[in-house]
Formats: C-alpha cells, structure tokens, sequence
DNA sequence: CGGGATCCTTCAGGATACTG
DNA sequence: CAGTATCCTGAAGGATCCCG
C-alpha cells in the first residue's frame, strides 16, 4: 500500500480561500444566475427562492466590492437597478459550473447524504 | 443582447445539494486528506491546523454515517483508529479536486478577494 | 491516543418595518 | 421597485474537562 503522504491545508492555501468562495449560503448562486446577462433585483430574487432581501442586497454589495460583478442604476422612478457579471466575475463560473454539472451526474450520490442537515 | 432566460434555484436543486457539501468548513478537507490513503486520527488533525478535536471527530462521524469513510479501530492500548474513503467517498474527491486545481491556477484572482473576510 | 460531554461565544442569516 | 436599519435566533464551532 503505497501510501502518498497527505495533504496539509495550511491556514491559507488555496484550497481553503476556494472553500471561502462556496461556504456562503448564496455567493456562488447569485454569480451563476448571473451567467445569463443582466438581471434587475427583482428577477434576481426570483431566481433564488428563499433569500431574504437582506441576504440579497448584502451577498450583492459584496460582490460588488470585490468587483465581481457591476451595479447600473436607472435614474428613474420607480427605481431600476442591473447587475451583470465582469470579467473577474464571468471567471468565476467555471468552477461554480463544474460543481452543479457534477452534481447533476451524481444526484442520486447526493440525494443519499444526510450531511448535516438534522431533518430530511 | 440574447439574454437567455435565469436559472431558479428551487430548494430541492442539485446545485443547492452539492453547496451543502462544500458549506461545512471541515467536510471536503477530510474527504480531501484521505485521497492519500488510511490516516490515524491523529494525523488527520496535523493535515487540518486549527481544527479542533471536537470538530474533526464531529465531521467523521457524519461522514461515516453517510458512508463516505470508513473507520476502523485497532483493538490497542493505547487506542488506534484509522480512516480512509469509501467507494462512494472516493467518487467526491472528483470536483473537490477540481475545486482546488481552479484555485491553485487562480490564486492571484482569489488573493484579491475578500468576500466575508472582516480583516485581511 | 482517541473521543465523549458541556458550556459558551459568535455570527450568518431570517423577519419586519420604514424610506424615497 | 430597490434599499437600509433593527431586532432576534439557531446553529456552527471553539475551549475545557473527563474517561478508557
């Protein structure tokens, strides 16, 4: 058994900075809703049933700051606001792709696990 | 401008399943870890600097209840236990991975996040 | 050495109400 | 319609002590 010496997961390796983009209840859905173009913020919600708008307006000024994704207001009344993807933002669809398109494959596995959630 | 139409996140999406797994802080470096082969208890802790003991024995036991590794103990004084992955644990090592390879070949994007991280 | 059991802190995230 | 400000709680997760 030829046994490999295993991974350490120093305080800030990468692995552990990824974990950080996934381990937020809504980033990475937010971004992939995204991926189709433009969204005002309520399409947005729409898109994601259960968030709160706190949640939403919150995960969005994030994004926002981190220059993941851009804001446009419309001076009009009522208000209308878009978000859209940048460049930076659009990179980060890959791996979020990646993970549902595994996911998709791999329902059943999935389905399976109880993981932490107490009630199923 | 071909806006296709949003992705809706239904509650019950695979997509919202494959998060869950990755939204527990612990759970996919385990997983990760044991890629390497069998790995005692304390080992494990070593490959995972900051983890308690509380948390790694927590995040065993539920993923040995899911059937993802297997625990055996060695009948010792002083004890000795040893983990290693389960068929079906090894079929999640596939977007872990993934996950990680995109974060090492975009670290510098990463580095430049902050997301929820209060301080830098 | 491996692990169970407690206690305690923190904070993500939900609910609600109010503004322009 | 979009957004801010409060209030509140559930649960993740750390620290500690004890046991075989």
């Amino acid at each position: 058994m030829p046994q490999e010496k295993p991974f350490v997961f120093i305080e800030t390796c990468t692995p552990r900075r990824v974990l950080e983009l996934f381990s937020t209840k809504w980033t990475s859905m937010v971004l992939y809703a995204l991926k189709c173009g433009r969204l005002r913020t309520g399409e947005l919600q729409r898109c994601l049933p259960g968030i709160s708008k706190k949640m939403l307006t919150q995960t969005l000024r994030e994004l926002e700051a981190d220059g993941l994704i851009l804001r446009t207001v419309y001076p009009q009344v009522p208000p209308k606001v878009e978000y859209q993807l940048t460049d930076n933002g659009a990179l980060l669809i890959e791996p979020i792709e990646m993970l549902y398109d595994w996911g998709r494959r791999h329902s059943e596995l999935l389905a399976s696990l109880k993981l932490r959630r107490g009630k199923d």
